[in-house]
DNA sequence: CGTGTTATTGACCAACATCAAACTTAGTGG
DNA sequence: CCACTAAGTTTGATGTTGGTCAATAACACG
C-alpha cells in the first residue's frame, strides 16, 4: 500500500487540468506521489541558486517568485507562481539551479522526490506530456514579460500584469470575480516589472485615478476589465488555458 | 527501411550532444526522421503567430528570431536560435504559436512532421528528455534575457549578448577562436535588447573604443573576452552546457 | 554609377531612476 | 487601549539613461 493519498496534491491536479487533460488513472498516481509537506515565512528561499535539489517543490498555498540577483545587487523577479505550481520542476533536467525560488508570502508547499516524480512520467506519458506543458506555458508567460519589459510602457506593464494574475487566479478558481489580493509590496512590483518603486506607486495612482482599479489594504479590485485589459495590451493567448471561459 | 538518413540532421544530433547524452540508437533514430528541407531568404517567417503547424522547423543554417509584434508596431525578438535548433519545437505541445519565427539572415531549415517526432519521443525516453532539457534550457535563456532588460545597463545588455552568441556558437563548434559573424544590423540587436537603434549603435562603438570588439563589416571579433564578459556580467550557468570546455 | 539599406551624428526630449523625507498602516508589547 | 516600531506608501525635487527625429555618411549590390 502506498502512502495515503493526500488530498494535499489536489491542487497539482487541479492546477494541471487548467492545461492539460487527464484521466482518472493519471490523477490518481498524482495523488499517490510521496510529499513532505512544509511551511515558509514570507521571504524566504525554497531553493536557491546553486543548489542541486533531490525534491521540487509544489506550492499549496501562497506566492512564490522566481528571481536573480545581478551585479550590483539588484533583483529581477522573472515569475510569480501559484498553488498548484512547480517552480522547480526544472530541477529534474537541469540539476543545477540558476536562480533562486522565494515566498512572497507566507507559504505552504509538498516536496515530491525526483525519484517519485521521474517515476511518473516514466508509468504515465500523459502526465509526462502535461510537465512539458507546463514548463512550455510557464516559458511562454517569460516571453510576454520579456516582450512587456522591452518594449511596453510602466503603465502598460502593470496594467498587463494585474491582467494576467486575474485571468490565472481565475482559471484555477481561486477567485470568481476580478477581486483578488495582492499581496505583494509595490518593491516587489518594481522588481518583477524592471521599474522603481516609486515609479510603480505613481502609476498605481494613475489606474486608481483613471477608476481601471481600486484597492484597500492588500485586496486589488479590476473596476473596468475591458479599459484596464485594453490599457495592458493583454491578450491571454499566451497563457494556453483549456477553457477559454477563464476570460 | 526507413528514408535515407539525412545527414541534414547532424546538426540536430551535434546540437543536443551539447546539452544532453544520447545513445547511438536513439542518435540512428534522430536520423532516420523524414525531413522535408526548404530554404529561406532573409526577413522571412518560417511560422507565424495564431498559426497550428503541423511540422516542427529545424535550423540548418542561419540565424533564426523568435519575435511578438506589440501594439504600435514595436517588435521584441525574445530569442535567437542557431543551427541544430528547433526554435518551434513548442508546437508539439502548444499547437497554437503565440509567437512568429523568422529568418534574420538566409536560411536553410529542415521540416519535421509532428506524428514523427511524437513517434520518436514515446520511442525513445531518451530523446524525449533531451528535448524537454531543450526546452528548458531555452526558457532559462529567456529568463537571463529578461533579466537583463529588466535591470541591466544597456552597455551591459550588448555586452551579455554578444558573450551568449559567442558561447553558445563555440559549444556547438561552428567557431573556434572568439571571431565570428553577426549578420544582424543593429536595428535588430536593439529589437532583442529593448534598445533603439541609435542607442544600440552608440554603445557598440564605446565597446570598440574601449577595445573590447573590433567589427569589421558584420565579423565581429573579441578582443578581450575577460573584460567583455565583466561588462556584460555575463556568467553561462544558465545555458546548462555539459561541456565548460566551451569557456 | 545609381539606389536602397545600414550606420553614424547631433539636437532635443521623455520616461523613469534616484534620493530623501514625510506620512500611513499594521503589528507588538506594556 | 495606547504608545512604539518597522514596514510599506506617498510626495517632491532632481538627475540620467536612453528615446525620438532628422539629416548625413558609408556601404553593398545590381
Amino acid at each position: 500500500m502506498g502512502p495515503t493519498p493526500s488530498p494535499e496534491l489536489n491542487g497539482l491536479v487541479r492546477k494541471l487540468a487548467t492545461i492539460a487533460q487527464l484521466s482518472g488513472d493519471d490523477e490518481r498516481a498524482i495523488l499517490a506521489l510521496p510529499a513532505r509537506l512544509k511551511t515558509f515565512d514570507e521571504d524566504n528561499d525554497l531553493v536557491r541558486e546553486g543548489q542541486r535539489p533531490m525534491e521540487c517543490c509544489l506550492i499549496l498555498e501562497g506566492l512564490v517568485g522566481r528571481y536573480k540577483v545581478l551585479g550590483r545587487g539588484q533583483r529581477q523577479i522573472m515569475s510569480l507562481h501559484l498553488p498548484g505550481d512547480i517552480p522547480d520542476l526544472v530541477s529534474l533536467e537541469l540539476p543545477v539551479m540558476d536562480h533562486n525560488l522565494g515566498t512572497l508570502t507566507p507559504v505552504r508547499a509538498a516536496f515530491l522526490p525526483h525519484a517519485a516524480l521521474r517515476e511518473l512520467i516514466a508509468a504515465r506519458p500523459a502526465v509526462a506530456g502535461a510537465f512539458w506543458r507546463d514548463s512550455l506555458i510557464d516559458a511562454a508567460i517569460v516571453r510576454e514579460w520579456l516582450a512587456g519589459i522591452g518594449r511596453r510602457t510602466a503603465r502598460q506593464r502593470i496594467a498587463h500584469l494585474l491582467c494576467e494574475l486575474c485571468v490565472r487566479l481565475r482559471a484555477l478558481r481561486l477567485i470568481v470575480d476580478r477581486i483578488f489580493e495582492l499581496p505583494v509590496t509595490q518593491a516587489e512590483l518594481g522588481d518583477a516589472l524592471g521599474l522603481s518603486t516609486v515609479h510603480v506607486n505613481r502609476v498605481l495612482q494613475d489606474l486608481r485615478r483613471d477608476n481601471l482599479i481600486v484597492s484597500q489594504g492588500r485586496t486589488l479590485k479590476i473596476l473596468d476589465w475591458d479599459r484596464l485589459r485594453l490599457a495592458g495590451d493583454f491578450d491571454p493567448t499566451y497563457l494556453h488555458l483549456r477553457r477559454t471561459a477563464a476570460l
